[in-house]
RNA sequence: CGCGGGGUAGAGCAGUCUGGUAGCUCGUCGGGCUCAUAACCCGGAGGUCGUAGGUUCAAAUCCUUCCCCCGCAACCA
């Protein structure tokens, strides 16, 4: 059987994980399931890097010891991926025994055959920090923390050869063009980092108490990304009593990270690798962030955003659905409350849901709930058997390439085809004639079959909707739903039983939503203090600029019809002359000026105001008027002005 | 001159490598349909492609100038 290793980055518990972690995992779930559907073994790792004196720290400050500390933190991840149903083949914690014991005999290998060495570490030191910081990150001999001074300090480390593995790194990244993805991050490694030489890495700290000692030399642990790397073999027992998981799955298919921390994953893991003289992961691919308004995702802006929250309120299928459709292939997504909710009512609602929910009406209402076998192929009913033969080769392409939202995409315009055939087909019409029954049975058959198909391909990204269809579909047979059942367009939901469901995806009023998630998010009192003092500063000024006044479009009108609206004692009804278009305004100046009045006066209109419907009549505009101590009174020009000229 | 990414319709993006009718989703406006979740289908409006210059028969695309936004800088996916 043909294996495949996937792996999400180690997260680091210091605190709870919000979207954006999510997205990493999800994705590399999706393509795990995807796997798995196409006939792989798969191995599937995620864990946590728990070790660091970040962790020994925010522990300190709770009270707690740093696994104390963490056990509760992971223990949320944990129900995270639970929630978002993540499936794992394995969760290693930096902190486990088999993890531990496999990074002190790497290090120790490392070391006796010399790639690492004792030497000592020059730098600035921040005493109250305990941090080193480097020349050009101290800002006047102050700490760029805490602002205190520094003070230039040595310390006896011990150091990893990078630079003597260097030419066989560059060597290798020129020859594997997948090695790195996307390409651009493989052009920066090589420019930034790899060409400009590479100078040995310390690996051990002092400092700090918080992690894997070295076992040779008492007062020494291992550099934190020495330590995390190790994770994707540690865990499948590289240097334990069994390494039968190692011989199976090493080297890695793809490790899947956030594009910050690439070059720990293609310099400094590709080194330590050749230096155990094991084969490289076959790719590292850095994909790209959820950018939050604009802005970064981190907890001192307070902008986080919960998974937890989300999949409660909206169902982790809708979660799920929207970090892999709109976050691109290797570049930067945004994330907003507004997109995700938009997105789940136009594709999952409408296009996807609706579809299901109407096919399944016409069986039980045209076919007393059995999918027919009638076959009559028509033009439209060919287009829709290749369409739906093709998909699977198109959907698999994209997924080996790790383009999640491009499958998506492709799936959805079959979606789209589907509906589309419906209103070409015109089944209600077919049913009002028995003549029709025929081609009415080979359209619902096709309908249920290209559903059928869709349910397929969808398991790996949104699994329980899937299941969902297949229900509805009656579908039980296992047969029916593998990846090699959608190859072809075949008589698969023939006299199968639908069955009657609620909506898939309720449609949801957007601006409802949004104003429920301001209540439960916690954020909502952080941002509020964020956006304060911007929205106080804009106030005191009180001044707008020349361009925000030039958006209003203030412009002559002359008066040609007036009529009163009939129901409404305040409204009337003009006709208005703007530069010769007629537009129609409703004004509630009837206390004031009658329709008479009104015929053959100049008015200052509002041109480019949003239309609005007033008692049911459609306004275009508004016009100016003062009102003081219960008198109103029109603002018009003082002298004779030419209809449609604009105030300036 | 630290490095990298970006500026294309009201919003979010594709197109740029390989120059030749500027495309997609959402929104908006109009129409169709009544199987369906006010949904689905069709059509329209809306763009000086950040700025200035250059190359070319032809530039969003190639070259140069400047402006603006965002991210990273060795422990944030």
């Amino acid at each position: 059987m043909k294996k495949y290793y996937i792996t999400t980055p180690i997260y680091y518990p210091s605190d709870k994980l919000h979207i954006g972690h999510s997205y990493t995992t999800v994705a590399a779930d999706a393509l795990a399931r995807f796997k798995r559907q196409t006939g792989y073994d798969v191995m599937f790792l995620t864990g946590t890097d728990e070790h660091g004196q970040k962790i020994e720290r925010v522990a300190k400050a709770a009270g707690k010891q740093p696994l104390e500390y963490v056990d509760t933190i992971v223990e949320s991840i944990r129900e995270l991926w639970k929630l978002l149903e993540i499936s794992n083949d394995d969760f290693i914690r930096t902190t486990e025994p088999r993890h531990v014991k496999t990074v002190q005999k790497i290090f120790k290998k490392l070391y006796d055959q010399g790639d690492i060495y004792k030497s000592e570490y020059e730098g600035w030191y921040c005493t109250p920090c305990e941090a080193f910081w480097l020349e050009r990150q101290v800002k006047d001999g102050k700490c760029p923390d805490c602002g205190r001074p520094v003070e230039m300090t040595k310390e006896e480390s011990y150091f990893f050869k990078l630079s003597k593995y260097a030419d066989r790194l560059i060597e290798y990244i020129k020859q594997n063009d997948d090695f790195i993805q996307p390409p651009s991050r493989r052009n920066e490694m090589l420019n930034n980092f790899l060409l400009p030489g590479l100078e040995d890495l310390c690996v051990s700290r002092t400092s700090f108490k918080w992690g894997v000692p070295v076992t040779f030399d008492e007062g020494h642990v291992v550099y934190v990304w020495v330590d995390a790397l190790s994770n994707y073999i540690s865990a499948l027992g590289y240097m334990s009593e069994d390494d039968s998981k190692f011989k199976e799955y090493w080297p890695a298919d793809v490790h899947l990270v956030g594009k910050e921390i690439i070059r720990f994953h293609t310099i400094i893991w590709p080194i330590l690798l050749m230096a155990l003289d094991l084969p490289l992961p076959k790719q590292v691919f850095g994909h790209g962030w959820l950018m939050l308004d604009g802005g970064k995702m981190s907890k001192s802006k307070g902008n986080v955003v919960d998974p937890v929250k989300l999949i409660e309120r909206y169902g982790v299928d809708a979660i799920r659905y929207f970090l892999l459709r709109e976050v691109p292939f290797g570049a930067d997504g945004l994330y907003s409350s507004e997109s995700l909710l938009i997105r789940t009512n136009a594709d999952l609602a409408n296009d996807l849901g609706n579809l299901v929910s109407r096919t399944s009406a016409m069986i039980l209402k045209y076919f007393d709930g059995v999918t027919p076998c009638e076959y009559e192929p028509t033009e439209h009913d060919k287009a829709i058997e290749q369409q739906g033969e093709s998909l699977h080769t198109a959907v698999e392409n994209h997924m080996n390439a790790l383009r999640l939202p491009e499958a998506l995409a492709d799936i959805w315009s079959y979606i789209g085809a589907l509906n589309k055939y419906i209103d070409l087909t015109e089944p209600w019409i077919l049913a009002r004639d028995e003549a029709n029954k025929k081609t009415l049975a080979s359209v619902m058959y096709h309908l249920a079959e290209g559903l059928r198909i869709v349910s397929v391909l969808l398991v790996p990204f949104i699994g329980d909707t899937a299941k969902k269809i297949q229900d509805i579909l009656g579908i039980e047979d296992e047969a029916l739903v593998s990846w090699q059942s959608i190859e072809s367009f075949g008589k698969n939901v023939c006299g199968l039983t639908v069955k009657k469901t609620p909506p898939l995806f309720p449609r949801m009023d957007v601006k409802k939503e949004l104003e429920e998630l301001e209540k439960i998010s916690d954020n909502r009192t952080l941002k509020k203090q964020k956006k304060m003092p911007a929205a106080e500063k804009k106030e005191i000024a009180g001044v707008i600029t020349y361009e925000d006044f030039m958006k209003v479009e203030l412009k002559t009108g002359l008066v040609k019809e007036a009529e009163d609206i009939e129901g409404s004692d305040k409204l009337l009804k003009l006709q208005v002359d703007v530069g010769g278009q007629t537009r129609q305004l409703v004004a509630g100046i009837r206390k004031w000026y009658s329709a008479a009045d009104m015929v053959g006066k100049t008015i200052v209109v509002v041109a480019n105001l949003k239309p609005a419907k007033l008692f049911g009549v459609k306004s275009e505009g508004m016009l100016l008027a003062a009102e003081a101590d219960g008198e109103l009174s029109l603002v018009t020009t003082e002298k004779s002005v030419k209809s449609g000229t604009r105030l300036q």
